[in-house]
DNA sequence: CTGTTAGCGCGTTCAG
DNA sequence: CTGAACGCGCTAACAG
């Protein structure tokens, strides 16, 4: 395919070559092509026809150009190799097509000035709104500030900005419910796994749990636990035998890969879940419902996350207000939790 | 942000404000902001520092409907939950990004009118180029065939029409390795657990497989089961207990997911792995290796693929030949796979 | 070195 | 109902 770059007919047509063929002018292949009032019914068919036979693909840069809308939405993640990005962006691209936009993804890759560039990129190219996945504008604020002139919403950030529209989930909650969980059936003595490179949501999810290991009073302890790694797994693998040798008999994961890696350790080690160790995790990825050890997380609704994310830069789009969504998550209780055996 | 949508100066302003804020002309500016010949030193400064002040957001748009290059490839996945597509589309990006190219995704879901849909839809954007992920292009090609005007490259087909270039691994020299492997233990029983619903890999699979059985002549028996599941866990876990009942003691699973899905309902029937039944992977995703059954496999290169492919595409847009690129991949024993138990 | 003049392909007035 | 003319923002010849 693709013979000879600008072949006789194919792709390259325009609306004057159709007019031509036509015997027409080129607004009037417009009006047909576009299903516009006034005109007639048989010239509108008859230039159809022609169209579709010099194979005529319309350009949407031209059109861009002239209505000045490019009928997209920019999205930034910050990686594709994250299971739950994948949920989120799926959410957005079936929300999006249903309005009749289109996405325009880059990753990135958690780096602030990347963010900030794609952002730019993204407004170069004239897409009508943004949406940043667990983004660093909080922290970049000012710079985005002076540059950004286009709709914005981001998502999965807990608490932000007043003055940027925000859609996430309301983390605290659930891990409150995680410790209460765990302070039932008996531990005294918990600890948190927690990344370093995504210090926002690492901050958020521990300062969840240290108030909520608060309300118990003394009886119960905490332990912080920030493993070094190149992946989620590798934090949680290096993580085990520091937070073992803690005393504690629990561990709530910063997300289920780092417990997966948790587990993994524990196996290794020797340990058996959760008779050792009680293990919880965080987003509820497809597969930790069925590993050898179905694992306690919180669920997280990212499909839903990334359609909201849409309707709500949609509605900026329109000239709506900027809106702040939380969405609730869902504390699942399954094998990696139990009584501590001493 | 974007306090109000088309504000005093932001982003708005077009080469022609600066032209007339600089006292110049606005093709002096083009030039100056493009860093071209043929300008004086002082004069770009003081363009580029006019440009600044105005906030000025150059128009990829106007751009590319001027100089007919839109520097963007487009990239059809099926699917943004597949560990192995974000795994190709992190090398796609990055060797795009690397070439000054920007990436344009879009997910087919496997539906074949859809992918058309989408390449159709890049082509009215005017990308420079478009890569199909694990597509259905050699079912589809006479339709692509008409419509089609823009250079294409298919990753993951293992065997492809030659008038389409391709970037892909070699499954059948893996997949005879892995028989090996499994007969070598000493398993008389062997079964493939595939998928209905990618026809065009899973039979390539299979057909490895069997043609790899059948050189060893009859001491070696093959049972294909194809579960219905709505995932690749899911079919794997509908998948176990067929497969079980055959007498089979091996099974070559159709990716890792399955592979998962198959342990895991071993695992709830207290079958033992691989006492019970040695399991092979495909794909070797990030976490098998960190499985408490770290999973026997073989290593595809998806990175590396999509760098390939976007390297074959810039060929083709440079006006190179179609290549047909091979890279290999490699059969990973760890702990899944051992000598059957009777 | 810089200004002038044409488009790129399409939508959209405004006339007829 | 259709044609003519202009503009979207920018690049690219060709002059000066």
């Amino acid at each position: 395919m693709a013979e000879k770059a600008h072949g006789p007919e194919p792709g390259r047509a325009s609306i004057y070559d159709i007019a031509r063929a036509a015997g027409v002018n080129p607004s009037t292949v417009s009006r047909a092509l576009n299903n516009r009032d006034r005109i007639g019914n048989e010239t509108r068919l008859r230039i159809q026809r022609i169209a579709e036979e010099l194979g005529y693909q319309p350009s949407d840069i031209a059109r861009s150009l002239a209505t000045n809308r490019t009928v997209t939405i920019g999205v930034v993640v910050p990686s594709f190799s994250d299971p739950t990005v994948g949920a989120v962006l799926a959410g957005i691209e079936r929300q999006a097509n249903d309005a009749g936009y289109r996405v325009l993804i880059s990753t990135s890759k958690r780096d602030r000035d990347r963010e900030l560039e794609i952002v730019q990129d993204f407004q170069r190219r004239r897409v009508d709104g943004v949406i940043i996945v667990t983004s660093h504008v909080r922290s970049t604020y000012e710079v985005f500030q002076k540059t950004l002139d286009v709709p914005l919403v981001v998502n999965g950030h807990e608490e932000s900005r007043p003055d940027i529209a925000v859609v996430a989930t309301d983390d605290r909650l659930s891990l409150r419910t995680a410790v209460q969980h765990l302070v039932d059936l008996g531990h005294s003595h918990l600890s948190y796994l927690g990344v370093e490179d995504r210090p926002n949501s690492n901050t958020t999810r521990l300062t969840a749990i240290q108030k909520a290991v608060l309300a118990y009073g003394t009886p119960v302890a905490l332990t912080v636990v920030n493993p070094e790694g190149s992946s989620d797994l590798e934090r949680g693998l290096a993580g085990y035998k520091i937070l073992r040798s803690s005393g504690s008999t629990a561990v709530i994961c910063y997300n289920d890969m780092t417990a997966i890696g948790v587990m993994s350790a524990a196996q290794r080690a020797g340990d058996e879940i959760p008779r050792d160790i009680s293990v919880v995790g965080f987003d509820d990825i497809d597969i930790v419902a069925h590993l050898s050890h179905p694992l306690t997380t919180t669920r997280q609704p990212f499909y839903r996350m990334g359609r909201e994310s849409v309707d709500c830069v949609l509605d900026l789009i329109a000239g709506g207000p900027k809106r702040h969504i939380v969405v609730p998550s869902r504390f699942v209780i399954r094998e990696t939790t139990g009584p501590p055996s001493h």
